[in-house]
DNA sequence: CGTATGACGTGCA
DNA sequence: GTGCACGCCATAC
C-alpha cells in the first residue's frame, strides 16, 4: 500500500465511515473531506484508489443516480439493494 | 512546472 | 424532459 495524498486519505476514510444502508453523494464526501467543491477529485480518488475495505458503492451521485462502481453501476445497485438501500432511479 | 484525465455537477439549448 | 458542453478540484504523468 502506498501513502495516498491527504485529500485521498480523508475521502477514503470518510467513505469507510458510511454506515450500512446509508448512501452519501460525492459532493457530501468531498465536503466532509474538507473540499466541498472537489467532488470531482473526490470521485477520482476513489476511482484510482478504490480499496476493498471501502464501501465506495455507497457513494452515489447527487442526482440519486448510482453513478459508476468499478466501471459498472450494475454491481453497485445490487450491493446497495442487498444492504437494504432503496434506489429510486430518478 | 505544465498538461491531461476523471467513479461529478450545474447550466443552457 | 432530454442532450450537450463547460466548469471545478486534485492527482498522475
Amino acid at each position: 500500500m502506498k501513502k495516498l495524498p491527504p485529500f485521498s486519505q480523508k475521502v477514503l476514510k470518510i467513505t469507510s465511515k458510511i454506515p450500512k444502508g446509508k448512501t452519501l453523494s460525492y459532493k457530501e464526501v468531498a465536503r466532509l473531506a474538507g473540499r466541498p467543491l472537489a467532488y470531482r477529485a473526490a470521485g477520482n480518488t476513489l476511482a484510482q484508489n478504490y480499496n476493498p475495505k471501502i464501501p465506495c458503492h455507497r457513494v452515489i451521485r447527487s442526482d440519486g443516480k448510482p453513478g459508476e462502481y468499478n466501471r459498472g453501476k450494475t454491481q453497485k445497485l445490487s450491493l446497495l439493494k442487498s444492504e437494504g438501500v432503496i434506489f429510486h432511479e430518478r
